[in-house]
DNA sequence: TAATTGTCCTAGTATTACTAGGACAATTAG
DNA sequence: CTAATTGTCCTAGTAATACTAGGACAATTA
């Protein structure tokens, strides 16, 4: 696996890491105790420097999906897919409140906020999945 | 009208101050043609620099919600509570997106989402709205 | 004319997200 | 055992953002 970022997003750095190591966690291709690129290498390939790579992975310790073990490296913890699948389905539902915050201020109903998931659901099948 | 920011919100104060602006246009507490108050005195309100304040305006002038009048002070758009939804449907359509990504990589099927979205929606009749 | 209000400008500060790199410690490969 | 690999810790510096602070001025209103 190599992590690569882009330079031009106005993402941290940081946050672009540790989205790419858990979206490959998501996906499976990176499964319990398979070892991360090492941090100098992903500081390599992101030309980022090795502390920022550091304190991505770190991040990724402290939500538990992966564990660093010294002169050895960083490796995806046993219940790591399972604790990113949590933390997600967490997001998932702080991003329906944030979205039901938002459509509560114009005049936007329920059902039509459904029909307008749904659209976008279609949408995003045939474009989004297919990348 | 009194605006008023939480100083221990992380959000930065211009912010808050149009979202604040943005809310009372949604809510109709400000209608085309109402004055918002004075910078300075929502600078001592809210406790912020006049510049912050000013800038939050200037924001809801590019945005078209109010307009300044030099001497007189910030005035509703008469299109001002139209623009303001038009704006709010389209962070509306930007945050399902987000939110069909994050659900991309889960396991939460479109069904699931949709029973996720409506369950939450009853929620917030419930508690959301009436606070 | 005086007060109110927006506008413009310069200078300084705190925080965040880094860059940069030395020094060291634990582990692994040869 | 040694050398290479890899994570850890530390200090110092930088760039951008979101401010604080306040003087000076211009347009409008009472």
């Amino acid at each position: 696996m190599i992590i690569t970022i882009d330079l031009y997003n106005s993402t941290p750095a940081y946050l672009q890491i540790t989205d790419a190591v858990r979206e490959a966690i998501a996906l499976g291709s990176l499964q319990a105790g398979d070892k991360l690129p090492p941090i100098r290498e992903t500081a390599v390939n992101t030309r980022v420097n090795r502390n920022t790579v550091s304190r991505a992975y770190l991040e990724l310790e402290h939500q538990g999906l992966v564990q660093a073990r010294q002169g050895s490296g960083f490796f995806v913890t046993e219940d790591g897919a399972e604790q990113e699948k949590l933390s997600r389905r967490e997001s998932v539902k702080a991003k329906i409140g944030e979205l039901l915050a938002e459509a509560s201020l114009t005049d936007i109903t329920a059902e039509e906020l459904l029909k307008l998931v749904e659209n976008e659901a279609n949408d995003f099948e045939k474009e989004g999945k297919s990348k």
